[in-house]
DNA sequence: GCCAGAAGGACCC
DNA sequence: ACCCAGGGTCCTTCTATC
């Protein structure tokens, strides 16, 4: 830490302090950058936030001395091993490519800001940020002229830029908007994986098919399609895998489109000048850290450094890295995931004040808890997160025996971890639950059972060659060093057993979690259900012929009723009282729902995906909707007829997928992309947008 | 040697 | 004047157990 700052500290010390703003893998074209770098550096000196930045810098500082000084250490013989290790692992990597699919990325234009000048064109031409002083959440191109952007504090925003105006955010606003352009979505991919309420992967491989187009064609039609629909534009990128895909849909931002084609030469060709930083899961750490100790700064150069990378890191790093080299991505549509954890946490102005955190912590928990019964969640591991004065995170765990979601029981608990913190200055407690009970693949609930992490892990080897963003965050974080014993050669441990996962049960749920919440909510509530259903709750059934008459007749009354319904229900996920279902209807005083909901059990979870199959159709897709109502109900009643009753009903669950709603069959249930969506508040999928109806 | 937990991080939107 | 979010995922390391 000594050397760095001595030297290289002349006149502008500004320079040495890089955000993520500063450097970021968006385009800053016309931005005066240096300026930008100055006055975030002025604004932000001094403060603890800045001290606690320099202190993580310093860090990342000494992980590259320490890398370089194993580098170094490499002898001859070392070198020549580890190329050849390199060398067979990137044949390796390379025989996995798939080049027979099409990709599609769209990314909505500067998104929120764009719903807000649609809302109110006043707006419009002016420089504007989606958000609160303390930070905001996007910026118009207006403003990003000036070097505003997201994740930036307003008030650095605002010096940069005097006359920015700001906007609060309005998610039902942009989940309204953000459905309007999914309808496009599913036209060409019904299985479209939408990674956030602005962006989405298609595999346009069978539309381009059917109607022998080109993908560039696809792209400029999807686009003036999204254009049509909402007013907004987009970028597409369009490629032969989601991870260039993702990058192409950068290059012509905003409102423009870039097509990688289906080619080998193209593919290398295109990664062999790219920074590395374009690629997702490659942060400001990682980057630091290939520059600072390889020299490493386009993707061609990852292979050029196969040898290094190799020896330093772990399998799962070093094989991503190759990856990146050989522009290889996830070009399969992924199983669907389990939501994994639920939190809340909050800032607030630094107090030591031991009454006050505790009642902080309560609010908390209370918040938590609620968005837990929301989802019919409950977990046995607690976390408790802390950031003191001087930005220094902790985090203290506990694994309980039994299941907790109430209020109640997550106070209790957490507080017996912040007591033992307790003298301390604190500025953000927050509260994480995880361990849920489906995790064991639900039914069971045998601890000893696969979990999904397990079962995730050893899909991993196979999934390694064609990564997605997802494993390329976390591959990041190997940069944590291995040490070096591990850092042998023991690249085919990977090849573990894909089939012993667990069974296809928990994978049909899995079928629906697209986006954040979906998950979970069917998760829990769905199990218990189910259970009850196939034990007794024939009692439920109640008239087939009779409901489907009605829901046939009254497509209007849709279903987002239903999910009124259903929200009820799962409001009470500790009932597990199979009357639950029986009593809610008089609540809601819809008969007809009623006995749809007490026979079918279907509901749009979130008011976004279907219960028992796990499509997804917003509530704009009213049409669609009706229809995949009837279907189910058709289904029901072929079944009803021949006999076959709710005793099929979980077989069936994890059948129906295969063929349900007719054309669109959705066989694969786009899972989200890796990361989709984790960053949208929760309730955000709660609101409902008040179109559809 | 393997498994579970706990703690700390990187990254994404 | 305002002074750096919140929700999630995955990975690695370390430890205590079995």
């Amino acid at each position: 830490m000594e050397e760095s700052e001595s030297a290289s500290d002349k006149p502008r010390p500004w320079q040495s302090y890089h955000t993520v703003y500063t450097n970021a893998k968006a385009g800053m074209d016309g931005v005066d950058k240096e300026k930008v770098q100055r006055v975030v550096y002025e604004m932000s000196k001094g403060s603890k936030y800045f001290e606690n930045e320099e202190r993580k810098e310093a860090l990342i500082r000494q992980k590259i001395e320490h890398m370089r000084a194993r580098a170094a250490k490499l002898s001859a013989a070392d070198l020549s091993h580890y190329q050849k290790v390199a060398d067979k692992r990137i044949l390796e990597l390379d025989s996995t490519r798939d080049l027979s699919r099409i990709w599609l990325h769209v990314d909505m234009d500067a998104f929120y800001a764009a719903v807000e000048t649609l809302s109110n064109p006043s707006l419009k031409g002016k420089p504007m940020a989606v958000g609160s002083m303390s930070m905001i959440s996007t910026a118009n191109y207006e403003a990003r002229k000036f070097g505003v952007r997201a994740a930036m504090p307003g008030f650095i925003a605002r010096e940069l830029c005097p006359d920015l105006i700001f906007v609060p955010t309005d998610f039902k606003k942009y989940t309204y908007y953000s459905d309007l352009t999914r309808k496009v979505f599913w036209d060409y991919d019904p299985n479209f994986m939408a990674a956030s309420l602005d962006e989405a992967y298609l595999d346009i491989t069978k539309v381009c098919e059917e109607r022998s187009i080109t993908g560039a064609e696809i792209a400029e039609e999807l686009r003036s399609r999204v254009h049509e629909e909402t007013g907004l534009t987009c970028s597409v990128g369009v490629a032969p895998n989601r991870l260039l895909a993702k990058v192409c849909s950068d290059i012509n931002k905003p409102n423009g489109q870039f097509v990688l084609p289906n080619d080998r030469m193209a593919v290398m060709t295109f990664i062999s000048s790219l920074p590395i930083r374009k690629i997702g899961g490659i942060g400001k750490v990682t980057e630091n850290i290939l520059k600072g100790v390889f020299g490493i700064s386009t993707c061609e150069e990852m292979l050029q450094k196969g040898s290094f990378l190799c020896a330093l890191f772990s399998h799962s790093s070093s094989d991503f890295f190759l990856s990146v080299g050989l522009g290889l991505g996830g070009t399969d549509t992924p199983e669907a995931r389990f939501r994994k954890s639920i939190s809340s946490e909050r800032t607030f102005s630094a107090t030591e004040d031991a009454a006050l955190l505790y009642q902080k912590l309560a609010d908390i928990a209370e918040m938590l808890s609620a968005d837990m019964q929301k989802e019919g969640l409950s977990g046995r591991t607690l976390t408790l997160k802390l950031k003191t004065a001087s930005f220094e995170v902790r985090t203290r765990a506990v694994t309980l025996q039994k299941y907790i979601s109430s209020s109640d029981d997550i106070v209790k608990h957490a507080s017996n971890l912040l007591k033992a913190e307790l003298p301390i200055s604190l500025r953000l407690i927050g509260l994480r639950v995880s361990h849920f009970n489906e995790d064991k693949g639900g039914v069971s609930g045998d601890p000893t059972q696969k979990t999904l992490t397990t079962f995730f892990k050893s899909v991993d080897a196979s999934r390694r060659t064609g990564n997605d963003q997802r494993s390329l965050g976390s591959d990041l974080s190997d940069l944590h060093f291995i040490s070096e014993k591990e850092t042998a050669i023991s690249l085919d441990n990977n090849e573990t057993c894909h089939h012993e996962f667990g069974d296809p049960f928990e994978r049909k749920h899995l079928s629906d979690m697209d986006d954040k919440n979906c998950i979970s909510s069917i998760n829990a509530c769905e199990m218990e259900k189910i259970d009850e259903l196939s034990s007794n709750k024939t009692a439920a059934m109640v008239n087939t012929a009779d409901v489907k008459e009605r829901t046939t007749k009254s497509p209007k009354r849709d279903l987002s009723r239903v999910s009124e319904d259903d929200s009820s229900v799962q409001r009470e996920p500790e009932d597990s009282n199979p009357d639950r279902l029986n009593k809610e209807p008089s609540t809601s005083g819809n008969e007809e729902f009623f006995s749809l909901n007490q026979m079918e059990m279907l509901f749009w979870v979130d008011d976004y995906k279907c219960s028992l199959c796990g499509a997804e159709l917003p509530s704009s897709f009213v049409e669609e909707r009706q229809e995949h109502s009837d279907f189910h109900l058709a289904e029901r009643l072929q079944e009803e007829e021949s006999g076959t009753g709710l005793s099929s009903l979980i077989p069936r669950l994890r059948i129906v997928p295969e063929d349900c709603s007719g054309s669109q069959n959705r066989r694969k249930k786009h899972k989200s992309s890796p990361k989709q969506g984790m960053h949208l508040p929760i309730d955000s999928f709660f609101t409902k947008k008040s179109s559809g109806q």
